[in-house]
DNA sequence: GTCTATAGCTGGATAGAC
DNA sequence: GTCTATCCAGCTATAGAC
């Protein structure tokens, strides 16, 4: 952890990595991960015990890494459409490079897989957490405010993106159609959000009028 | 498949899912499956050839049955808000029962055998057709059919629901605030949907000018 | 820190008795 | 059709040489 060695520890989670987006979460091994990572496989305990903990380790590496890489640009976001296009980009970049198949290979383990459950939580959360901030910077002063809920709503993109990954892998066209059906309601989010004053007070009315109708007062969380 | 058993190929089906429910896609073996349907391990080979088959045949048939299940309540839908009720009630009562936990496996396991892949899309295009029916019949004279692709639309839902299955996994309260966060989302689309003719008129003239700048002439599919 | 070797186990798959 | 027994590959994890 502190000299000259971009080694054997590195080498090992990139490695998992690496196997994971191979083999998937069903054939990654010790040995599988060593292979990918060109050294032995006894180095996996020597150096983190059990697999799993080798893949909790490289799950939070690369994904903290991939977050950081995003960071700015999610800072210069300055509206909702800004936030679209990024969105495309961010997944379109992280498909090619995998990691959004690591992230999904992960969650599928963690599934039933205790140890690996937090490690998947505190991935996603690194995402999410990004996502929130955006959110609620764009969507301050739009009339969707009052409809949309930032947390929620980064959580559901990330959930979105790993659906719609799995989806890819077995229906390329039918992701593609997925994606671009939702882009093209993301219009609709994009004119109400620069509506003229009058129909966004129209709006407005009507939406607080149907909010009570739906949701009962005093109602969830 | 012809008289009296309900037996032991049926059995081991039963056992598949229950198997990748308990132990995911990572956990199933013929020894594993075997010991929940409560047959011997060689009966998987000699029924199903390889354990692969017997998974591709279990997803099919389990999803198949599901679809069948709600065949007429999907029927019956006539609007954009019963359909979002019934989405709501069908997740819950999927997730429940914990086949779309098999699903979300099925598709994990399908990212890297490409023997799994055929039967992973196959189960996700049964469940899409019938949403797509729907949406086409619930869309059809709504401002929103402009705007609304229901065959890309019907695939995004069902992106949608493996990846919340799997945030659920390991994040509840996360996956509940995302899901919540989509439902006050749809109130916008359920206002939408029922404007008054002028203000509809409006919507409309906003969407087309705004598709144009978006989508060039003569673009995407 | 890294390697070889190996113990001990679980896996897919088959042969052959019943 | 079903069971027992078994082969052999691959797996985790450790011991011990270097």
């Amino acid at each position: 952890m502190n000299s000259a060695s971009i080694s054997t520890r590195q080498r090992l989670m990139d490695g998992a990595v690496e196997a994971i987006r191979r083999y998937g979460i069903a054939g990654v091994s010790a040995r599988t991960v060593a292979g990918c990572a060109g050294v032995n496989q006894a180095l996996v305990f020597y150096h983190f015990g059990t697999l799993d903990e080798l893949l909790v380790a490289a799950c939070q590496a690369a994904t903290a890494e991939r977050v950081a890489d995003y960071r700015d640009r999610f800072a210069a976001v300055r509206s909702l459409s800004e936030l679209l296009d990024l969105g495309r980009e961010l997944h379109e970049q992280e498909r090619q490079a995998g990691n959004l198949a690591v992230l999904a290979q992960m969650l599928a383990g963690a599934q039933t897989d205790g140890r690996l459950a937090p490690a998947a939580a505190a991935a996603l959360r690194l995402w999410t957490d990004e996502i929130e901030l955006v959110l609620r910077r764009v969507l301050a002063g739009s009339p969707l405010a009052a409809l949309a809920d930032p947390p929620g709503l980064a959580r559901a993109v990330a959930a979105g993106f790993v659906g719609l990954e799995l989806y890819e892998g077995v229906d390329r066209a039918g992701a593609d159609d997925a994606l671009a059906a939702l882009e093209q309601l993301a219009v609709l989010v994009d004119v109400v959000d620069d509506l003229g004053p009058v129909a966004r007070r129209a709006l407005q009315g009507r939406l607080a009028r149907r909010s009570r109708g739906r949701v009962p007062p005093g109602g969830r969380s």
